[in-house]
DNA sequence: GCAAATTTGTTCGTATGTATT
DNA sequence: CAATACATACGAACAAATTTG
């Protein structure tokens, strides 16, 4: 007696998709028919399939119908890359999930590059004075034509007026913003630290990664900060990606060339 | 004129959640107010909060009111332990984002211990054959007494019949599973693999989890492959996480201790 | 190419149930 | 107990997208 309706309805159609009664790909009943099957009036149907819609198991195609989601293949993002080279910030590895396609297309937009006062999250990772000034450079990126990711770096203005002055242009640093750094200020990264968050995107995000506008897709968003040395943070790196279609490893110690591909489904204890 | 009634209140809302006009915590006008207020029907402005609580904006509580949520502190997770003692698999460090609040109190259930075979994706890692039995330990994690994660480790069942009794019977090892096999059977962990996945809860995941039913918070789902010294997978750890209260950190090289935190908010370009 | 039929999307009105104050 | 506010459910109408004839 305790669920609602649309909830019994949910949960009926879910055991369905679940069982594999219904595959992946295949349609389910129109919400007519559902509406006499469950004796349910359409609204009622209707709140039972965006429930399933919000678990990500069905989608609807206006004119179509209701199909039970087909998984797609995820890109993959290495996070433990060599904590020198700063391989694994701006160029991490890029893996294809299935055995023999692990080069994708990768492209991206042209830097933007902006002076501004820092946000207060980004002045606290790089320990300077909340609103001090910071080097900001923003691009977009994208795998088979895919948008796949949206990043920021920030540097403390401070490295330009030392002579860093190409981190201030709107040019691309080829051999990479790192060795740049090396080279022009013998400033070397040593080490770095990532957060992973997963929160709801916002609105420019839901917009670049074309994202359904009812918010049910979350975005991981992650912090990389990066230390010289004597341990000063350098640089800090936002990058957020859609749940929907990115995954990430990261590796410690010895541990095999990364092969086979590890199944979605949590399994039951 | 393109957007819906319903998205356009939304939007409303939302700009004057997110510029702050509304703070967190406070609650917005009832129902009936914002019919009058947009000339819409009740249910369309329903629609709308419910877009903004798919996009975890606002929580509606009956027979008060419809409220802005306040950031809950989050558990922060350190994936990148000592790959030999595997600190950082059963044991990950638990910060508290807040300065002087490290350590919370952490309680664990019995653990549930079982012989079964291996689902498919378990096999794969663990490069044994599908349906091959394995030992399964599960157990559920609290922090503060709040749920925090359900994790399950698999062993290849081959590892009992060698001599490590005690993988098999219901009972913690103190020392830690790695210690043991390094004790009981010269198996030295060298390495691991993590794999982060985002995905919806199932039906155990959001009874234990107490999360709301509606499928709007997700899960994080962390595979962690265990490899010995040559290189063979000698364990699997599948652990879940809400994504509504956890955050993970990942350090490569050098880096300081954490002291500070990271706010949330991707910063615009 | 067009018209009809099918299917989902949006919006309204209304009634009743349940939780909180 | 009463008032308030959100939750569920029904019915109806029209709009928009797609497929089919």
């Amino acid at each position: 007696m305790a669920d609602p309706m649309y909830r019994q309805i949910a949960d009926d159609l879910r055991q369905e998709i679940e069982s594999g009664q219904i595959q992946p790909g295949q349609q389910l009943q129109t919400e007519l028919e559902l509406r006499e099957r469950f004796n349910a009036s359409r609204n009622t149907v209707r709140d039972a399939i965006k429930l399933l819609i919000t678990l990500g198991l069905v989608e609807t195609k206006p004119g179509q119908g209701t199909f039970v989601v087909e998984k797609i293949d995820p890109f993959v993002t290495a996070l433990s890359g060599d904590p020198e080279t700063g391989r694994g910030s701006d160029e991490e590895t890029r893996y294809r999930s299935e055995v023999g396609k692990q080069n994708r297309l990768a492209d991206t937009s042209p830097v933007q590059v902006e002076i501004q006062r820092s946000p207060d999250e980004i002045a606290r990772a790089l320990r300077i004075k909340k609103g001090a000034e910071v080097i900001s450079r923003h691009e977009r990126r994208f795998i088979d034509g895919i948008p796949w990711s949206m990043q920021t770096s920030y540097y403390p203005r401070e490295l330009v007026d030392q002579g860093a002055d190409r981190l201030g242009s709107a040019n691309n640093i080829d051999e990479g913003a790192v060795q740049y750094l090396a080279d022009a200020l013998r400033i070397y990264q040593k080490g770095y630290r990532d957060r992973i968050i997963v929160r709801a995107p916002n609105v420019s995000e839901a917009t670049f990664f074309k994202l359904p506008p009812d918010g049910r897709i979350a975005m991981y968003e992650i912090y990389r900060t990066a230390f010289d040395g004597n341990k000063k943070p350098m640089r800090v790196t936002v990058t957020v990606y859609p749940a929907d279609r990115n995954q990430f490893i990261v590796e410690s110690g010895e541990v095999p060339p990364l092969e086979e591909q590890l199944g979605e489904g949590s399994p039951e204890p």
